[in-house]
DNA sequence: ACCTGAACACCGTTCAAGT
DNA sequence: ACCTGAACACCGTTCAAGT
């Protein structure tokens, strides 16, 4: 059996992209806490400081994997999706579960909103829909930001809990805290504390962009 | 001149309370990045493992700070604060103010949310706002979930900017990306450019406190 | 220009042992 | 019960020196 020129694969040269690469893999194997900038030079044969020609700190770092990411969020392009509103729904739902699949990062997001091309397709196919029904270019700029914002928190909220156990904790606790408030002191919270909590994620994710379309139609920027 | 019998003062005993004022001072100071735990048991004269037996960990800590800082909201309790939607708008301006002031804070407090005693008169008393603006229990208990949030990340979204020049430059690389997006991939961003970053943190925040108002107006729970 | 070894300056959390 | 020294297992980032 002959012996190959190369025991070992050679070392492939590093690259900005080959770093999202084995990033995005990292992060799908044990999420994002595992993507240290030290666990990921590790990966890729090196150490942590010749990242550093690729990548400015770690923020840049998430930022650029949600920009890779946000490649697959569905666009609703077809031509039989439905109405511009049905179809805003399907942009953002199919957002809030990518970034739901991936915890940790909706919440990087939010400090450090990606700056690449996927990010900006999203804002631009967001202003379209928008556009489509009829909102005013003032306010459909600001109501899309509010729009991403509202499902990278969402995201980021119930993204912890799935990732570790400590934060579900606390989640029981305030859940708790709800239901246990006492009825002298916070009357409203006793009386509505299984509706405070009530719904899936997806019975609220569809709530609250029904809810926020309606806002942004009926609040002009010029008051 | 007398010696006092302790060069010193007594090293006061550790209580939960007396950790969260410590840590108050430390992130007034220079911020939240500036509290850990081994900083804020330096700060108390002991060490680090002393502190577990007060606090479950870092975020329980960072929730029950918050936590203490609520107490300083503007409820809008007074007789000429105005009509429920102004009053509105003052509880969740002062909200959105105070985390403002306090960077990084709001980060944490998207991910584990305080449940104290001030968090729940907080969340009390925008129940009662919307409830005296007619809006229906149901609707008005996911509402106040996302005036919330959709504060907390303003602010936590801002704040980061404030605390490091980092993020800052991450702030204007993607001010720049829209304001160079080209017409042809992207042409409502293109035209859009302006408006997309216009208005100051402060008109921003009053215009997404009317429109999620208007939104949950409108926006009844069953479809 | 690209890459890296080594260092700097830190972290959160646990646990056995003390009082 | 409360407290702690010491350890465990890590971090991000920089920089002088190499190729």
């Amino acid at each position: 059996m002959p012996i190959s020129r190369r025991e070992r694969p050679a070392k492939p040269a590093l690259t900005r992209e080959g770093i999202v690469d084995t990033a995005l893999r990292l992060m799908d194997e044990g999420g994002l806490q595992r993507v240290t900038m030290r666990r990921l030079a590790l990966a890729l044969d090196t150490g942590p400081a010749s990242l550093y020609v690729y990548v400015a700190n770690t923020a840049e770092l998430h930022a650029a994997i949600l920009d890779r990411l946000l490649g697959q969020v569905d666009l609703a392009q077809a031509a039989d999706e439905g109405g511009w509103r049905e179809r805003l729904h399907t942009v953002l739902v199919s957002y809030t579960r990518l970034l739901f699949a991936h915890p940790g990062l909706a919440q990087s997001a939010l400090v450090t909103r990606p700056a690449g091309p996927h990010y900006l397709t999203l804002v631009e196919t967001l202003l379209a829909l928008l556009d489509e029904g009829g909102v005013p270019a003032p306010q459909a700029a600001w109501g899309v930001d509010i729009l991403l914002q509202s499902a990278t928190a969402s995201a980021a909220e119930h993204s912890s809990r799935v990732e570790d156990t400590r934060s579900d904790e606390e989640w029981r606790r305030l859940n708790r805290a709800l239901a246990e408030a006492s009825a002298e002191t916070y009357p409203r919270i006793h009386a509505q504390a299984a509706d405070l909590v009530s719904g899936t994620p997806e019975e609220r994710t569809r709530w609250a962009i029904d809810m926020l379309v309606n806002g942004i139609l009926a609040t002009p920027r010029t008051r």
